[in-house]
DNA sequence: TTTAACAATTAACATTTTGTTAAATATTAA
DNA sequence: TTAATATTTAACAAAATGTTAATTGTTAAA
């Protein structure tokens, strides 16, 4: 085989090569305000956590007590994407939820220990299974914060970029894809999905109870659970919905302004 | 300065690092069938190279006389983006062109080299520049395919996936963001700007002559050249449009179905 | 010179969707 | 029994779309 001879020649050390490899994880999450027969009130918030001032050896921590995003290094056996997975259920114990690459991270110097490059990620997780997030080696501190907050802090790294980057992708998402139904639970009612559609938007379509009422029936990757009500946000008994799976692409040529 | 302690007890070699952090570039170009006074007929083209039986150093090349995606590695004082700019001009002399990341492959073993992480990226390439593209040291041959064209083939590497996912990415940027001026001159006809999209799209609303024509006057990221035509498409001078540098982002929920 | 051809553009009109305001419904709590 | 309130339906004018037909401005053939 032709490359079997190539491979002899090759020579690994010819280029210079990264000092590191990391995943990044973006945790997503909405608070929800609500109240009995009441439709919730939500925020998008991001999971930051506060790195320790020594690492697991006891040695200082590189950028200590600065606030960061959870990650840590790819293995050579294991992609960026399941790091991301294994260093998602390390830090905050979850499994199965969305979880999507949105950006490489490689400026020359990013990094004071070295070439490292990271892949960042953004992963949604309802609210509860944040409730026992805890602290780990790493972490002294762990806590939710809202993109306004965010804006005025100082955090490790590159990451206020990343986190810029990540409120930025994951609005697209909400509102261009069916990413809403992993805040939601399989069935929701009009108004859950509309909090959550309102964390991103001001849109009047969306905002206007009649006409997003209205407008959900006819949406074809939404579908009313046949008899199945609610009393979580109102007196009245309220129809659920559910998210059916499917690829939607609405070109920006034949939208309304 | 704390990080100065910390940077002294890191030790780098203390994770295995990537045997090569590398820049593959999807070069997009549209040709066109024209005739005088015809609307164009277009069709989405994707450049590959035939990898050379041996390298610059006469050494037998890796994944020898298969077809691939230009690209190298990157250098560790550029990003992944700089480097996928640079080789772009190396394999194509065309520069200031739209570019695009979208995609890590850095799935163990793709590469029989070693731990080799591939950035992926999509260029678009009015097809003029393209006209005196040539063979470089790595590039026995420099050709442009359609989708149907490369599904028959077989690529180097993982180059399959890459380019199946670099065209499900630049028909979704066609049509929901305003990409499309990539592929048109500055100015353009309603009859250019259909051609373009119906390389990607067959919605009725964009196929039909007289719709097309009467919604693009309404949309907001596109303006009329007052006054200015061109008979390039028509005997009747024709009405010349251009793009209005913008974001736009319509909901999948206000959108009609 | 007249006419056929034809892409672009406008017109016309029925149909569908939206924006908006109002009313009806079903329940809880006072 | 009644007030309150989220949801749902109704009603209707306004806007956008789908569709078919007519008009326009030019070239090239007859």
């Amino acid at each position: 085989m032709a490359n079997q001879d190539a491979l002899k020649q090759y020579n690994p050390s010819k280029y210079k090569t990264p000092d590191g490899y990391t995943s990044d994880i973006a945790v997503f999450t909405i608070t929800s305000q609500t109240a009995n027969y009441k439709p919730p009130k939500m925020t998008l918030k991001l999971m930051l956590i506060k790195r320790s001032k020594t690492d697991s050896e006891c040695n200082p921590n590189i950028e200590a007590n600065k606030w960061a995003l959870p990650g840590g290094f790819v293995q050579p056996n294991e992609t960026a994407f399941e790091a991301a997975k294994r260093e998602l259920e390390e830090e905050t114990g979850v499994r199965h939820v969305h979880l999507k690459h949105f950006g490489v991270y490689d400026t020359p110097g990013r990094d004071p220990r070295g070439w490292i490059i990271s892949n960042a990620h953004y992963a949604v997780v309802p609210e509860h299974f944040l409730a026992d997030r805890k602290a780990n080696d790493d972490a002294a501190e762990v806590e939710l914060f809202s993109l306004n907050d965010i804006k005025q802090m100082d955090l490790a790294f590159d990451h206020k970029m990343i986190v810029s980057d990540a409120f930025k992708m994951i609005k697209n998402d909400l509102l261009q894809t069916t990413a809403a139904k992993n805040f939601l639970p399989e069935l929701f009612t009009y108004s859950e999905l509309q909090a959550v559609l309102l964390t991103v938007s001001n849109d009047p379509a969306i905002s206007s109870d009649q006409a997003f009422a209205r407008k959900i029936k006819t949406l074809p990757f939404l579908e009313e659970a046949k008899g199945q009500t609610t009393t979580r946000t109102s007196k009245k008994p309220t129809q659920l919905y559910r998210f059916i799976d499917m690829d939607i692409v609405k070109p920006i040529y034949t939208a309304r302004y």
